[in-house]
DNA sequence: TCCTTCGGATTGACGTATCAACCTGAACGT
DNA sequence: ACGTTCAGGTTGATACGTCAATCCGAAGGA
């Protein structure tokens, strides 16, 4: 499927409004996620993985599965979080080589206090700003995406 | 305009769909822009900005305006690219206090190198996964965001 | 004139992301 | 038994982003 060099107006057009409304949304949504719980971004997605997990406990693959980061970002991002208490490392007994990911009290806390104030802005600056058409619209046109990306080769 | 705590099963699929897309959107072309052109996404911005000003010139403030970064963000930034000769750092005549960016040869040999790679993964990965139809809606939707966000307190 | 204010810009510290190199032990073939 | 391969995980180096503090000179007031 090949093309021109460039694009045209209208792809243009919604690439760009793509790019800045990213780029608007993400730093709206971290700073306030930083000021109001002391969480980044990152940490917010570790604890709501681990907090929806059955005993809040994953193995770190699985963390990478669920949130398709590098294996290295995992165990940097693990660190962080173990030496501020949020999570706590642990060996998988009998292979020493998988290391389990278990969410500390003061972890739950954290989320828990987090969450209602993270889902509210999310509300506030994305879902509110759109017709219900048009958020099932834009969540289909992100899926077909997402589809089309999987399909590449890498 | 306040609501439940949750959002509903649509607006969550919605809500992941983006940040999923978002996610791996972002390490495709970033990584294919690093591979192939030895350039960051912030680099490439930046060198998009200048390339397609006037002389390719512009203040730093103006890089900021265009990009929304932060002042320290453009600033960090044209450290780096100076380091490594993409952009040069000049005085305002007469006003010390603002900096002018120049887009030097090498900094313009590597955005004309780099923007048809870039626009072809663009093409392949997002627009070329929507329908005409769904792109068009999908670029309203983020204006529609993009709106909102500007129009809420900070 | 002095002083204050203000906005563009820089700096340093710290947290975060990516890449490449490496470690480890299970699984498999011979 | 031995060696190779392989996947999960860690580490270190380097680049990137954010915050708070600071610098600097123009503009305005008393």
């Amino acid at each position: 499927m090949s093309g021109p060099e460039w694009l045209t107006e209208e792809q243009q057009r919604a690439w760009r409004a793509f790019k800045a409304m990213e780029t608007m949304l993400n730093s709206r949504l971290g700073a306030s996620l930083q000021r109001e719980a002391g969480l980044s971004p990152a940490d917010y997605r570790i604890l709501v993985e681990l907090s929806e997990s059955s005993h809040g406990r994953m193995r770190a693959y699985e963390l990478g599965e669920a949130t398709q980061w590098e294996k290295s970002r995992i165990s940097h991002q693990l660190s962080r979080m173990a030496q501020r208490g949020l999570v706590e490392r642990q060996q998988c007994s009998k292979d020493t080589r998988y290391s389990d990911v278990v969410l500390t009290e003061t972890g739950r806390a954290a989320i828990e206090a987090a969450a209602p104030l993270h889902v509210a802005n999310v509300r506030e600056a994305f879902v509110d700003a759109l017709t219900s058409q048009q958020l099932q619209a834009f969540g289909e046109a992100c899926e077909a995406i997402l589809a089309r990306i999987k399909s590449l080769p890498t």
